[in-house]
DNA sequence: TTCAATGCAAAGCATTTGCATCCAA
DNA sequence: TTGGATGCAAATGCTTTGCATTGAA
């Protein structure tokens, strides 16, 4: 074991929304918590249950996926499809709304924010009757290492 | 049989493609063209093979997604992924580029354009030092007919 | 104790591929 | 005539589900 999970608040705010839904906590979906909200990275599923063979702490594959769920509706962690053919999950509490920057070469992701993005959505929304929820921006392009 | 497809200007541009790499210019790939031209909507694979077959045109699913592949070589469609678990897809040489504001509900889709999103894109790209090739912006909500 | 969680393996889906047959050029 | 296209069915790869077992409360 390596984690001091107590330690992070999005693995606390995750047992919070367990006990608040009479979710048993259980180690395997604090495990896979505190992977991704230890790490800053865009990982997959599939990374998520190697790494934590790799670190001695194996979680079953459809448990990953169940608990990612759990995660995503507790509103703790985004989901992203770069059309790469899986999806990959990043941590939500730890920086503000921001957009992406996808390397199509090395798959490197960089992420920025835009007030002016902010603002173009709800001016496009409103201009065509839409009642936003929430929006993607994402530019693909070559990083400086890959462009030659 | 339906379409001439001689009078559209996309299926043209296709046999043009074909001409240039020297890929036989058969009756199943102008069938998958002349539907995608001839339509406004945001098709999936699916409903291409769906609809030809309704008209009577039918085209094998593979050779389907294997035109679609050439399509999208030869920049006359867009791919887009909505998150619904299949690509959709459209003609690119009508309309100028465009973006997307998704119903989360109903799955409508509606086009926009902003010359401001352009700006940004590159705005943001060049900052990071990013070769920019293409980007998306999505932004999904819920339309007049659904909100309430 | 008890009901939900786990984890394996099987099922589901969209998409891709292998291969025998067919056809555009 | 012939090399590539077609189309069925099988394979693939990510994700979901069924079910017997396990474990949190």
């Amino acid at each position: 074991m390596s984690s001091r999970t107590g330690s992070v608040p999005g693995v606390e705010r995750f047992r919070e929304f367990l006990n608040e839904y009479n979710h048993p906590v259980t180690p395997q979906r604090l495990r896979v918590a505190a992977l991704l909200f230890g790490t800053h990275d865009h990982i997959s599923a599939d990374e998520i249950v190697q790494r934590l063979r790799v670190s001695g702490d194996a979680v079953g594959k459809a448990t990953v996926y169940r608990t990612l769920d759990l995660l995503l509706k507790a509103g703790l962690i985004r989901e992203h499809d770069f059309g790469e053919g899986f999806r990959r999950y990043e941590p939500c509490p730890a920086r503000p709304h921001h957009e992406h920057l996808v390397c199509v070469r090395c798959g490197k992701v960089i992420e920025f924010e835009s007030a002016a993005f902010e603002r173009l959505q709800t001016e496009v929304a409103t201009l065509h009757r839409f009642e936003p929820s929430h929006h993607k921006v994402e530019i693909y392009g070559e990083c400086e290492e890959c462009h030659n």
